[in-house]
Order: structure tokens, then C-alpha cells, then sequence
DNA sequence: TCCTTTCCCGTACGTTGTACTGAAACTAGC
DNA sequence: GCTAGTTTCAGTACAACGTACGGGAAAGGA
């Protein structure tokens, strides 16, 4: 029998409320103060749960990523396209993930699979460990991109006026002509390809390495 | 002739102080304060030069970019490897460029360049403009595993062991069998050959897009 | 000398993460 | 029904952060 004052929260309660705050307002309205809010708890009862909001953090993407087949399929692109599918759903994760400790059975996992993609190549461990570690940043700096792509044609006008207020003296100056036209053309982005870059980058990354 | 009290300080001087500290220390380091003290100024003085802390760190990213063509060389790869070269003498850049907004003639010159590089291509604006941020957000990934490797061969050994600690449970349980043997194979990284996965990363991304 | 302009910077406020502390709620043993 | 032991809850408090405000200081022009 467990003795003492029953819980009043669990860990994945908690670390659930953090995700669907930034999940709707971002990683910066995701404060420890809010989230106690939210859960109608005292603040300091929430480092019952977590030892620190690093910690709280690490949950996060470890609860956020587990393997949902659907999203993927097999080999690196199939992780690569789960990896975007997760960062589509869930914006901060790109922000997030520099200075995270992955030691959770979803992490772990995900590695591991990364790990069997890799097996038939045959490079030394730490060079797999690489690839894998650049393809993940490959997938968020995508990601990242394609989210303030959407994003500034909806909303967002304000910004996007004051950047090009900003740019416009130095593009009219002429000393950027390639930039200037790059600027004329507009907005208009093409279909972004993930499919086909992905899978280009990653040919790239396998291709006969000097230090296999 | 200049009226009013003359400034006891410069622009200039002032980002490069802060870029000293985040080269010594860290961006954590860097707070408004302790710029102050190291400047012998008020804290609010630094508001005279400054709009506020983001509009310092972007000063500083701007110029810390002085193109130097010893750096570098032609074409994209003798961009990415200018890139390079600065991040790691300033290993804060890749944790300071995300939501910097690059303005100032160095960044517009570089990126110049990136385009002048793109021309052969004829791809439309947006895609060069997509390649370029993937190919600075390769560097970054890059760079940021190199910095880590290397700081884990000489100190670290606390950060390390906590780290070990924590994944030999799961790495014993004998579920990730792949991960458990590229950890038993030790941290004997291989040279990390930057310039030839960066040529292949470049070669893919430049390879036929169906959206050109 | 006085006015205007510009920069300097001490004080102060709101927000953040979290250490400390004691109250509260439960079980186990008597 | 106590009492002791154990665990969680949460209010208070503090240090550190970025920075708004406003008055004082130092210069040139009239």
C-alpha cells in the first residue's frame, strides 16, 4: 500500500498540460507559474513531479514522441517523415530540442531504429550517430522554415512590413541586385518538396565517407 | 558640430564586448549587467546604443560576419565553410541564430553571395532562398556536434558520466542492442570530414527539384 | 549666461525559476 | 483512537533578469 498523502497529479498529466500550452501559445507562455495555473495547483507542487523545468522540458519530447507508424515507414526517410509529422503537430519542438537529455524509452527507441537503418552501411558507430544527430537538425530547420512560411501568409502582416521596411533602403541601393529581384518576385513559395530534399540529403549523408 | 553630451561609448564597441563575453563564456553570460560592468558604464546606459537585448544580439551576429574571403573560397561550399569557420571561433552563433533578423550589409552581402552562387541553377527565388537557410541551419547542426565532441575529450567527464548513468539501464535491458554496442565501441570519434558531407549536403539539395 | 540637445545611470517594477518550510493527508503499528 | 512516520501540497521569499522612467550631467549655440 502506498503511504503517505496521495498524489493529486500524475507525471504525464503535468507533462500533457506543458505540451498543449505550447502546443497553442508556444514554448514562451509555457511558465512554471501558468502551468500551476492550469493543472489548479501550486506552483511548488508541480516540483513533486519534475526536478526543474529542463527536466519538465525533457519530458515533453519524450512523451510528444512516440512512434505512431502511421506518420513514418521504413528506412531514414521513413524516420525523417515521422520526425516532421511530430514537429508539424507540435511547433516548439524545433526550438526545444538543442540542450535536451533524450534518455527516455521513446528516444531511445527512435535512435535504435535509426541505428537498424543505418546497420547495412556499415560505418563506425559515432559516424551513424552523426548522421542521425544531422538529419534530426535537417528536419527542424526544415520544419521551421515551413511553419513561418504558413504562417506569414496568413497573419503576421505586421512583422512582415517591418522587415521589409527595414531591407527596402538596403535593396534599393543596388549593391544587392540578386537579392532585390529574389524580393520582387514576391512571396510566393513553391510546394516545399520535403520528400524529395529529404531523401537527397539523406543519399548525400550515405555516400561514401572517407571516414567509413 | 555635434551637439550635446558626446557618447562615452560606440556601437561597435560595445557589440564587441558583448561578443568577448560570449566567446569566453557563453550566451548565458551574456546579461545587460554584466556587459555594464565590463564596459565601466550603467546598465541603462547600454539603451543609448541599443534597442534592446535582441536588437545586441543581432548587432553582434552582423558583425561577426565581416566576410573573409581567406575563410572561404567560391561557390556555395566556400560559403558553408566560411560559415563554419565562424562558428567555431564564436560557438554561440548556432544557439544565436534562430529569430535574429539579419539586416545589416554583411548578412544582405552573404546572402548575396549564396544567390550569386544559385544563379546557374534557375531555380525561382523562394526555393535559393529555402536552400540557403537549410544549408546555414547544416552548418549549425554541424558545428554544434563538433563543439560538444570536442569539449567531451578534454573536460565534461561530470556531464558525461551523468549521461552514461542514466542511459546503462535502459542501454542493459538489453532493448536497444545497437545503441548498446555502439556505446561499448567508446567515443573515439572518426575526423568528422565537414568538407565532404558538406559537398554531398550541397549536391542534394542542388539536385533536380520537381518544383524548379 | 541660458537654452537646447544629447547622453549617463540610479531606482524601481514585473517576471522568471526555484529553495525553504511547514501544514496537510494518508498508512502502519499499538 | 492514538501516535508516529511518510509523502505530497503550496505559500512565502529570494536572486537574477530585461528594461521603463526620470532626473542629473555635459556639451554647443545664441
Amino acid at each position: 500500500m502506498p503511504r503517505g498523502r496521495p498524489p493529486a497529479h500524475t507525471r504525464p498529466q503535468i507533462v500533457a498540460a506543458a505540451i498543449a500550452i505550447a502546443d497553442a501559445e508556444g514554448l514562451d507562455a509555457l511558465t512554471m507559474r501558468r502551468l500551476a495555473t492550469e493543472l489548479d495547483a501550486g506552483v511548488m507542487s508541480l516540483y513533486t513531479y519534475v526536478r526543474d523545468k529542463e527536466d519538465l522540458l525533457d519530458q515533453m519530447v519524450e512523451q510528444v514522441s512516440e512512434f505512431d507508424p502511421a506518420d513514418g515507414g521504413d528506412g531514414l526517410i521513413g524516420l525523417v517523415r515521422w520526425q516532421r509529422a511530430l514537429m508539424l503537430r507540435h511547433p516548439w519542438m524545433p526550438a526545444a530540442l538543442p540542450n535536451r537529455r533524450l534518455g527516455g524509452p521513446n528516444m531511445l527507441g527512435h535512435l535504435e531504429r535509426g541505428l537498424a537503418a543505418l546497420e547495412h552501411t556499415g560505418l563506425p558507430g559515432p559516424a551513424k550517430m552523426e548522421i542521425l544527430a544531422l538529419l534530426t537538425g535537417f528536419v527542424a530547420s526544415y520544419v521551421s522554415n515551413e511553419v513561418v512560411q504558413a504562417r506569414a501568409g496568413v497573419t503576421d502582416t505586421q512583422r512582415i512590413a517591418e522587415h521589409v521596411e527595414r531591407l527596402r533602403e538596403a535593396v534599393l541601393s543596388g549593391a544587392y541586385p540578386r537579392l532585390a529581384k529574389v524580393m520582387s518576385e514576391g512571396a510566393t513559395a513553391p510546394p516545399p518538396n520535403f520528400e524529395a530534399i529529404a531523401s537527397r540529403m539523406i543519399a548525400g549523408l550515405l555516400g561514401d565517407r572517407p571516414g567509413g
